[in-house]
DNA sequence: ATAACTGTTATATACATTGTATAACAGATG
DNA sequence: CATCTGTTATACAATGTATATAACAGTTAT
């Protein structure tokens, strides 16, 4: 599995694995369909509790990006995740709200910063992903 | 003031608070050199303890955006806010990872989330700022 | 001087979140 | 029948958030 946990890190464990998981999808890496660790497995593996690990199962189900199914385990959701929503753009909006004001005040442009955002997407796109 | 606390969100009282004021410099309605309400009075005025607000002060102080003055107050750093340096390119490249990361898994692409940047940019320049 | 105002420090308390530890349950699969 | 799923239920400890009081130490205004 290509998850790395920090324990000294002050971002939840639980949160940190949601998020890895939701990189690991936009990298390509997993796929729609695709099975997951079972949360035992997952959490012996990292070296963390199973709660923690079926607490981030949850929110990622919550969020449409895993199906969980009672006794077969956790799956990338197979129709591929929900497209950006009104819901989800509002919450796209707040989040980075506050991080492009932080920016503003520390002197950065649009540009600078769309150069830096440019770079992150580019970032999850390792494979030969060209635009058609 | 212009703050508006939400007791409902997740996010806490002290980080509203510090995202608000970061705004508020971010909008140019704070200005270098301003004063801000005591601890004391801004905390009556919304209703909270003194300590929240403090936390949220010393927060401000720690990053650069306010100088706490023993016995005068709070005010916008007068020299401006530190400019975006290595550590706070970082920062910002850590925080927009998870956001990007699920953005492309909803199926937005670099155009439509530099829009959504530009957007938000925009709501920042509420006064005649033209660039020179 | 005195009073009123600053931030600061110190306790104490209450509550929620995070994470762990065990255990048991219920359904599917071998 | 044993084993593997997720699920649920407790209990516990540590930490973070927020409040409530109180006192301290300097500054400023009266």
């Amino acid at each position: 599995m290509f998850i790395k946990l920090s324990m000294e890190s002050k971002e939840p464990l639980y949160s940190q694995l949601v998020n890895q998981i939701i990189e690991g999808i936009a990298q390509k890496e997993l796929h729609p369909g695709e099975n997951l660790p079972s949360v035992r497995s997952l959490a012996q593996d990292l070296g963390i509790n199973l709660h923690t690990v079926n607490k981030a199962y949850k929110q990622l189900e919550q969020n449409g990006f895993i199906l969980i199914q009672r006794q077969k385990g956790a799956f990338i959701h197979p129709d591929g995740i929900p497209k950006a929503n009104k819901a989800y753009q509002e919450k796209l909006t707040a989040s980075l709200r506050p991080i492009i004001a932080e920016s503003i005040c520390r002197g950065m442009d649009e540009v600078s910063f769309t150069k830096k955002c440019q770079e992150i997407f580019s970032s999850f796109q390792k494979k030969g992903e060209s635009s058609k």
